[in-house]
DNA sequence: AATGCTAAGATGTCAGACCAATTCAACGGT
DNA sequence: ACCGTTGAATTGGTCTGACATCTTAGCATT
C-alpha cells in the first residue's frame, strides 16, 4: 500500500488517539515528519487530503488546525453466538465467511493490481513450502486469504474478518489444524489465484467456495 | 491567494479547454510543472487535492488520469467536498452488503419456513402499502430485508447488517432518500421475495444482486 | 507469432534549502 | 506597572534535485 496511504491513516488515528477536537492544532509538519518516519512532503500530500475533505486547515506561520473530528469508520462487532454447540457456531460463521470472502475475490478480481498479484502467489508460495516442512500450514493459509482482501483494496473486508476472527478465535484454529485439509484444499488456493489473475470474477467466486466447501466438511466431520 | 490555489483552479481550467473525458490521462507532472511555472511539489499537492475529492486517480508509472469531468461548482464548495468522501464510503460499504446480503439471501433460500414466507411477504406489502401513500418508505425497505435475515436462521447475518448500519447511519440513509428509488427496486423484491418462497437460492442471489445494482446507481449518481 | 528483456517515462518519496507569515518573549519607554 | 516595539523562533509554502518503483512500449530472440 501506498506510503500516503499509510500517512493519511496514521493521521486519522493520531487524531482519534489523542482525543482531539475541532479547533484544536495538529502537530507541527516536521514533528508528524519525525514520529511517522516519512518525508515532509508526503505529509504536507495527507494534509492536502484532509484539506480538500473540508477536514483540516492550514494557516501560515501559525500550524494546521482541526476542523471536524475525523472519523476512521471502523466496525465494531459485539456479536453473541446463541448456537449450542461448537458445530452449530463454526457453521454460522462459515456462512457469513463465506459471503463475505466470496465477495472479496470477486472484488480483488476486478479491482487487483499487478502488485497485488505478486503478494499473493508469494504468500500462497510461502504456504506450500511451510506445508512441506512442518504438515500444518494455519498462519499461512490465513496470511494468504488476507492478500486476497488487501487486493479489494476495501479496507472493510479484512477489517470484518481479523474481527470475527478474533470474536471466534478458537473456533477458526480447528478446521485448519486438520492433517489433510490443506492437501485437499491447496489446488483450489491455487486456482483461485490463477481466476484474480486473470480478472475472471465468477471464477474466483467458484474457487473460493470450492475451498470452503472443505472447511465445511471439516466442520461437519468433527466429533460431536 | 496561494499559489496552490491558483494551480487547482488553473488545473481545472486546463481540464474543461482541453475538453478531457473521463479516462483521459492528465499530462504528466513535469510538463504541467513547466506549463503552470511552478514547482513540482505544489503540482502533486494540487493533483491530491482533487484525488481526494475522488475526481482524479493517479498510477504510478502510468499517469495521472480524470475520473470524471471537473467542475469548478465542487472545487470552491466545502459542502459538496464531503460527499464525495461520502460516495466512496457508500461504495466501499455496498460491496461488503452485496457480499453479505447475497449468502444471507441464499441462506433463507435453502432454510426458510412457512412462517418465515408469511414475516417476509407481510413486510413487502407494507412497504408497498406506504409507498403508495407517503412516496418512501426506507424503514419498510430495511425491515424487509431485515426479514430475509432472521429467515436465514443465523443470527450473525442481522447482527453484522445492524452493525454496519448503525456505524454508517448517515451514508445508508442516503440512497433510500432518492424518490424514484422504491419504483425501480419494488418489481425485484417481488421475485426476491418468490425466489425465497421457491427455495431457490441461485435465483435469490440475483434478486439481491439486481437490487443492490439500483442501490450502486444510485450512489454513483449521487452529486460529486 | 509468441515470448522475454530492456530502456524510457511516469508517479512516489525523501532531503535540503529558502521564503513568508505568525507567534511570543524580551526589551525599553512612558 | 503598563504597553508598544522588536527580533528571534516557529510554522506552513514553495522550489529543486535526486533516487526508487512501477508501467509500458519497443526491440530482440526464439
Amino acid at each position: 500500500m501506498d506510503r500516503a496511504r499509510q500517512v493519511t491513516d496514521a493521521l486519522a488515528d493520531y487524531v482519534e488517539d489523542a482525543r482531539l477536537q475541532a479547533g484544536d492544532r495538529l502537530p507541527a509538519e516536521r514533528e508528524l515528519m519525525a514520529d511517522l518516519r516519512v518525508g515532509r512532503s508526503t505529509i504536507r500530500e495527507a494534509i492536502r487530503h484532509f484539506q480538500a475533505l473540508g477536514v483540516i486547515e492550514t494557516r501560515k506561520g501559525s500550524g494546521t488546525y482541526l476542523l471536524k473530528p475525523i472519523s476512521k469508520a471502523t466496525i465494531h462487532m459485539p456479536l453473541s453466538l446463541h448456537a449450542t454447540d461448537l458445530r452449530n457456531a463454526l457453521l454460522q460463521t462459515l456462512e457469513v465467511r463465506r459471503g463475505i470472502e466470496c465477495e472479496a475475490g470477486m472484488v480483488a478480481a476486478k479491482k487487483r493490481t499487478q502488485q497485488d498479484i505478486i503478494a499473493i502467489e508469494e504468500k500462497l508460495n510461502e504456504m506450500e513450502r511451510v506445508h512441506l516442512e512442518k504438515g500444518t500450514s494455519g498462519p499461512e493459509d490465513l496470511a494468504f486469504h488476507l492478500a486476497i482482501y488487501d487486493a479489494s483494496h476495501n479496507p472493510l473486508f479484512r477489517q470484518l474478518l481479523e474481527q470475527m476472527r478474533e470474536t471466534f478465535w478458537q473456533f477458526w484454529q480447528h478446521p485448519f489444524e486438520r492433517q489433510d485439509f490443506a492437501r485437499r484444499s491447496f489446488p483450489f488456493h491455487r486456482t483461485l489465484f490463477n481466476a484474480i489473475a486473470a480478472r475472471d470474477p465468477e471464477a474466483a467466486r467458484e474457487e473460493t467456495l470450492k475451498i470452503l466447501a472443505v472447511v465445511e466438511e471439516d466442520i461437519k466431520d468433527m466429533s460431536q
